[in-house]
DNA sequence: ATATTGATTCCAGTTCACTGGAAGGTATGA
DNA sequence: TCATACCTTCCAGTGAACTGGAATCAATAT
């Protein structure tokens, strides 16, 4: 072992919650740069790509778009783009952000109601739908 | 018009924001019941009927699959589960609503760090991915 | 009467994001 | 040497969630 972190595919893919396959898809599909490669010609992942993946695999799992999690990667690691840019798109990635969390607030706290309302035993009287109308609005 | 309101797949479409296409489509896979049909065989929806694509459209664009808002929509609307069962499932969504929420606020919270720290001049200079390590461990 | 718009069913096609499997190369332990 | 486990490429298949299009019927405006 040369540096202090070769891993393989199925080492990173284990490190980072996700199959072998799909770190070859993703890398297919240019989601991530091609891996470098052992003397055996074997991918070699390091700490950081394994964080990418990690990442990759926690945004998919929140609903992301593989395309959704191209932009927010390409906030990070950028060396060519302007901090001004950068900047500007990490802001916008943020206000997305909020309006999923308000989003999934207001739909927590409308089932924290539900839950509230119903008495725990066998009485079925639950309330129906209620408002969980617009987003914010 | 007989009743308050009795809307036409197309307009319940645009109320909800979604094609009537997609209507039919979750009305097929049995996801919402089966519409009310009008004397000349159309569809005929209500504002409950509206209210709850709503909903359907907006925990789908929260990136939940239709079978989990399948699961969110059972607990509305269900008159014959018993409340002590309606609560339970309510609780069981809340955490993983809960765990969602503190994922994307992570995210959020490294987006703004990363936002922090470029100074929105031309200097390219902004962090590298640093701290999105595993969820909330 | 006719043209337009929007409804109906039904079936096929698309996009996204993987996932399986074949055929073969490589490293490791018995 | 051989088994096995894991790697390689390549290509095909899957499941989820729509989406398009044909053929037909209904409502409305001129």
């Amino acid at each position: 072992m040369e540096t202090a972190t070769a891993l393989t595919i199925g080492e990173a893919a284990s490190r980072a919650g996700v199959p072998p396959k799909t770190i070859r898809f993703y890398e297919s599909i240019g989601l991530i740069a091609p891996a470098q490669r052992a003397a055996n010609r074997y991918r070699s992942y390091d700490q950081d790509s394994v964080r990418r993946l990690r990442f990759i695999a926690r945004a998919r799992g929140l609903g992301f778009a593989l395309k959704e999690v191209a932009a927010l990667l390409a906030l990070y690691g950028d060396r060519h783009r302007s901090s001004h840019d950068v900047k500007r798109l990490a802001l916008d990635q943020i206000a997305t952000l909020d309006r999923k969390i308000a989003e999934l607030t207001t739909i927590r706290r409308s089932l924290a109601d539900l839950a509230e309302r119903c008495h725990g035993d066998d009485r079925p009287d639950c309330p129906i739908l209620d408002e969980l109308e617009s987003p914010g609005a």
